[in-house]
DNA sequence: TCGGCTATGGGGGATCACCCTGAGCCGACC
DNA sequence: GGTCGGCTCAGGGTGATCCCCCATAGCCGA
């Protein structure tokens, strides 16, 4: 790790500039913004390439798979050093459960102002978890209560590998094997295969089945 | 910057600070951010007493009876010479139609720029309505063709007959060709049929897009 | 009466969806 | 090192989907 008087480096990824910008101009001096992206594919690239210590994630992204932030987290589980802070409008349970899911570090609503950011942030750094007052009842309900393994874990998604819910998002939106081939440079065949495995595990039949599994959990 | 006569004089309603800063930092010199406002009430008040020329109002605000940017809208509806330009995350469907009845003369998302703001205020100021891209389309729809009255009135839903749309919401829904068939006492070759003449209709490709296209009227 | 629309069927063929088996590669884990 | 799981492909097969062509029958308005 580097020595403490070193800002934090951190990436924003959001797909509103405006909002970007304003990040950029209330976030304080102990953290420097060294990169950008707007999508969840320049998102991925970004944090493979610049390894920062803390991404400043929105929930709602385009690009990718359509997973949102989400897709970031698990495209990056790989990456070490790097902590995700989510930042949302939204404070729907799905949203923040996916998010934490996934792995992110703490969720922010944007009503937060600049230092609050900027101490969230700080805090991530150092290893907390950083929820909004509003949420932190919430997610202890979730997670913190008896196993773990309560009511609004997603048992069945986590079953699926990362390509396989990448792929199962696709087909469930109604794409063709060959396009969803094509969109993630994959063979036909191997999309086939995702499938397969994924109906498999999720004891589902066909296609329509998988559509509407997706949609009564809000995955689309 | 007073190279012109005079700025825009420019009201920026949001509840978020970040998002108030970004906004202030992207617009272009034409504009003069008079005043912020965070809440439905600190917005009618501010309105009244500056009286600015342009007012970029969030849809989704806090405060007042609890009826968001329309409700700014309805409350400052008496004061001359003040224009609205909805600003939102959102560009469902409900939102725009509620605040453009309240009397906006534009809605953009929050997904447009810096510049692409400016741009509208101007528009906004000198008369114009103006709306994002993908919007233009729906608001035409909603209320210029036709009577206003059924503004969702289907004349697309219209050119299919009573048979067609009864197989259609079948295949929108998952079912299969033999599926149908038995259901409605025909021969699979019937069904294909009435689906091949649909999809001929509507313009579609395949089932896959008469689902979404069923979802997107409400028709499931 | 004639033409147009709809509902009902059929043949044939191209493509797609789904399933099964098998296989190479790679990283994690013991 | 070996094992295991995930990702990547392939061949082969069956049924479903989709698109052409076609025909018969009823009904309705010009």
């Amino acid at each position: 790790m580097e020595t403490q008087d070193q800002a934090i480096r951190v990436v924003i990824v959001d797909d509103h500039q405006i909002f970007r910008t304003g990040l950029r101009a209330e976030l304080g001096p102990e953290l420097e913004v060294i990169g950008e992206a707007a999508d969840v594919d320049a998102a991925v690239e970004i944090i493979e390439r610049e390894r920062p210590e803390v991404v400043l994630l929105d929930v709602h992204l385009p690009g990718g798979a359509g997973g949102g932030g989400a897709e970031v987290l698990r495209r990056t589980a790989g990456v070490p050093g790097v902590r995700c802070l989510a930042l949302s409008v939204s404070d729907a349970a799905d949203d923040v459960v996916s998010v934490i899911r996934a792995g992110a570090r703490g969720y922010l609503t944007k009503t937060a102002s600049g230092a609050e950011v900027t101490a969230a942030v700080v805090r991530v750094r150092g290893g907390d978890a950083v929820f909004s007052p509003r949420l932190a009842g919430f997610v202890l309900d979730a997670f913190g209560a008896g196993t773990g393994e309560t009511a609004l874990a997603d048992d069945e998604l986590d079953r699926l590998s990362a390509r396989e819910q990448e792929v199962m998002r696709m087909i469930a939106r109604g794409y063709a094997y060959k396009e969803v081939a094509a969109e993630l440079f994959l063979s036909v065949k191997t999309v086939e295969t995702h499938v397969s495995n994924v109906l498999r595990k999720l004891q589902l039949s066909n296609r329509h089945e998988l559509t509407a599994w997706a949609l009564s959990r809000r995955l689309l």
